[in-house]
RNA sequence: GGCCCUAUCGUCUAAUGGUUAGGACAUCAGGUUUUCAACCUGGCAAUCGGGGUUCGACUCCCCGUGGGGUCGCCA
């Protein structure tokens, strides 16, 4: 059975990268009918946060994104570590080590001028663990590092990549862990995806120097070894990794804005994948039966907003108005007499983002439209010409009977062709409902509104251009 | 600097030796519309450079160049 995982660190919100990676790696399980785990790598205690790993978790259940064990913690499970670290120790395939910083920041400078890779060549690797102990007992510091087989080539096939080649000499004698009771990154990876079963790891292509590290000390520990994929980063419209700079990293700040999940699930996935046909829209379920990793780009994606944006626009257009009422909630505000659904159905087809509608919608709560009158003036039309078609507009809506936006529509249009052009009827009317350059339709507006409501506007209108 | 990854329109990408190099976003033009959208039609726009291999190269190989990652007692 295929298992895969996904390991964030609890130091910050969840991140447009991070939500890929899981996201691949759930798609990957899920189709194969696998199991999709979370593993919380909080070895850095200085650094990790409750609060984010509560905030990666609820993002995760809001996009439905779903996992299958209880999150494991690694901050809990000290006691497995420091056993594979007490064996590597006995086996000397890891190794107490006394340099101190200044040797080693001496050791990189040395090495970078004769144009070699900065990395420990291992001072202290052959002391024996005996020697290291008495040193430790007369109070000497030691760090752990791992015993790097010399001169050998680490071979793994990458199953984006194909074969990924690295060579010993260019890893050398990393450190594994601070002490027993504080194992390090590499070491804790890859003990875990073992003890977790997991077979497959897809992560980011930082991680791919890191690959060859935990592969040498799961070989060193005899243990089976998962196949890996690793995803090109996500750029920013600069060509550089996705920084705060340009808009959010942060998965829940896009959530905010109102972008609905679907689409940020849909936008994401084609962030480097594509299902090789021209469909584009795709729901989870869809993703999960479409996906395959032989179709994941191996060149790094630009995260487009625009294209974000287009994605979350036919979602909008395409959801159940019902429904769409719902999440638009909290960007309307509420007021007697006015139905928030109506205000959706006009506002659906103008949307991007939900978050727009507070600016986009905000004239039809106010009791007073504040604007600037000559806003009201159809190209060159005269004032008076203007107020005749405002007044003639007053009369139909006082007429009307049923305040249904398509027979309102039909009324308005009939005395528009009366009118010296459409447009001199239309615009001055939208505007007086309004008092923006851009809107819904008056007909829209009046059902939305009311009888009452847009009369008063229209008053107003009209007395303004006195 | 060492090592590793990578390279098709502005952007996301399709084409796994034979296509007028396709689609989508963005953009531009037109249509529709009282406005803004939505919608419809159309246009612009790409194989990083140089060598090979081959009848034939976006595709395979080599060398450059560009971009990225990494070289922590972070993950």
């Amino acid at each position: 059975m295929i298992r895969t995982r996904f390991a964030p660190s609890p130091t910050g919100p969840l991140h447009i990268g991070g939500l890929r990676t899981a996201l691949f790696n759930f798609l990957y399980a899920k189709q194969a009918n696998g199991e999709f785990f979370l593993r919380i790598e909080d070895t850095d205690k200085e650094r990790s946060k409750k609060e984010w790993e509560g905030e990666i978790f609820t993002n995760f259940e809001k996009l439905g994104i779903k996992w299958d064990n209880i999150p494991e913690r690694q901050s809990e499970r000290g006691e497995i570590y420091k056993a594979y670290l007490e064996k590597m120790l006995e086996e000397g395939t890891a190794y107490y080590c006394f340099a101190t910083k200044e040797e080693l920041n001496k050791e990189r400078e040395e090495l970078m001028k004769l144009g070699k890779a900065p990395v420990h060549q291992g001072k202290y690797r052959n002391l024996g663990l005996e020697e290291a102990l008495k040193k430790i007992e007369k109070g000497e510091r030691a760090v752990i590092r791992f015993k790097c087989p010399r001169n050998k080539e680490i071979v793994f096939n990458d199953l984006i990549r194909g074969e990924i080649k690295i060579h010993t000499d260019d890893i050398g004698d990393f450190v594994i862990a601070k002490d027993l009771n504080n194992p390090l990154y590499n070491f804790t990876c890859i003990i875990d995806d073992f003890e977790m079963k997991i077979t497959h790891i897809v992560r980011g292509e930082e991680h791919i120097p890191n690959t060859p590290k935990q592969i040498l000390i799961g070989e060193a520990l005899n243990l089976s070894i998962p196949t890996y994929a690793h995803l090109s980063l996500i750029l920013g419209k600069d060509k550089k990794k996705l920084s705060k700079r340009e808009g959010s990293t942060a998965v829940s700040d896009y959530l905010k804005q109102g972008y609905l999940e679907e689409a940020i699930i849909n936008f994401i996935a084609f962030l480097g994948w594509n299902p090789g046909t021209e469909k584009e829209i795709y729901t989870m379920e869809e993703l999960i039966k479409d996906f395959s990793i032989k179709q994941i780009s191996k060149s790094p994606a630009i995260f487009n907003i625009d294209k974000l944006d287009w994605i979350n626009g036919m979602y909008i257009r395409k959801m159940d108005i019902d429904e769409l009422t719902q999440r638009c909630l909290p960007f309307l505000e509420q007021k007697e007499g006015i139905d928030n659904k109506k205000v959706v159905e006009a506002y659906k087809d103008r949307l991007k983002k939900l978050s727009q509608l507070i600016e986009l919608t905000d004239y039809i709560y106010e009791d007073e439209l504040k604007y600037d009158k000559d806003l009201l003036i159809w190209k060159d039309a005269p004032k008076e010409e203007i107020k005749d078609c405002l007044n003639k507009a007053t009369d139909i809506i006082q007429n009307l009977d049923n305040l249904n936006k398509d027979l309102i529509q039909e009324e308005l249009s009939k005395e528009a062709q009366k009118a010296p052009s459409i447009g001199s009827f239309m615009w001055p009317l939208r505007v007086a409902l309004s008092g923006k350059k851009a809107s819904a339709s008056s007909a829209e507006i009046i059902e939305i509104i009311g009888k009452e409501n847009s009369i008063k506007r229209i008053k107003q209108a009209i007395n303004s251009l006195n």
